[in-house]
DNA sequence: TTGGTCAAGCTGTTGT
DNA sequence: ACAACAGCTTGACCAA
């Protein structure tokens, strides 16, 4: 059957991750193997000199989503690896506890109120986790559950993480497309003022917002039936009028 | 102090 | 009923 693979249908990314998997060796099984050159393996390993201080991963760059995880890991020195691989060595174990107690011993809670805890990712997990979601945004559960169990962390965890990394390419993108597309100079007037002729030249009226945001947006194939109404032949704004 | 980032929480939707 | 998802918010943390 030829494969006609979409990257829009989960069912398909999923599909074909599979067929891989069934074939080699998934991604979860290269960490454990350290069989994955291509992930950094060096890394792998804790530092046995691993800083206990900062629990948090260097700041990943939003850069866009083919490009960042090598800037950023291409960009990162050992030295900050080694200030950022305490988890790794710990096993990023009990991280719900972990991570909230270091801090509940510099500052005092207030009495009844909950912290609530934030894990840290290591610098390795992210960089796993990132370069997994540059090759599929989602995630099927037996995948899941071997990556979970390859970065020390928790399905939840994965799962929370692709979920919050789905929407942060989202956000950006959108950004970016509305920013691409909103004009300096937003023209209303003409809009209101019944005594002028709605249509002048050099009046533009622009309506940025129901731009076809989705055209681009590939994890989103159900926005083209939603937004259809205002997106028949992928119309530049304004030219609905 | 403030604003950005991010893991986690919350709510509603969808599919099985 | 349950799980996974999107969308959005919250709270912790950090840097400027």
């Amino acid at each position: 059957m030829t494969s006609s693979f979409s990257p829009f249908s989960i069912k398909d990314i999923l599909n074909r991750r599979y067929a891989r998997g069934k074939s080699g060796s998934t991604d979860a099984e290269e960490l454990r193997t350290g069989d994955a050159s291509c992930i950094l393996p060096e890394r792998l390993t804790p530092h046995p000199g691993a800083s206990p201080g900062s629990l948090r991963p260097l700041t990943c760059k939003e850069e866009p989503f083919e490009t960042e995880v090598k800037q950023e890991f291409s960009e990162k020195t050992d030295e900050h690896f080694q200030s950022q691989t305490r988890a790794e060595e710990e096993g990023h174990l009990q991280r719900e506890e972990a991570c909230c107690c270091p801090q509940e011993n510099r500052q005092q809670r207030r009495p009844g109120t909950k912290k609530r805890s934030r894990a840290a990712f290591s610098h390795t997990q992210v960089h796993e986790l990132e370069r997994r979601f540059s090759a599929q945004r989602y995630l099927s559960g037996p995948e899941r559950a071997d990556l979970a169990e390859a970065l020390k962390l928790t399905e939840t965890q994965v799962k929370i993480w692709f979920q919050n990394r789905r929407y942060k390419t989202k956000r950006r993108q959108v950004a970016a497309e509305v920013a691409a597309l909103n004009p300096k100079t937003v023209s209303v007037k003409v809009l209101v003022r019944d005594e002028e002729k709605q249509h002048q030249r050099g009046a533009a009226v622009h309506l940025p917002m129901n731009a076809p945001l989705y055209q681009e947006y590939q994890y989103y194939p159900y926005l083209h039936y939603y937004y259809q109404p205002w997106s028949m032949g992928s119309m530049p704004c304004g030219v609905m009028l």
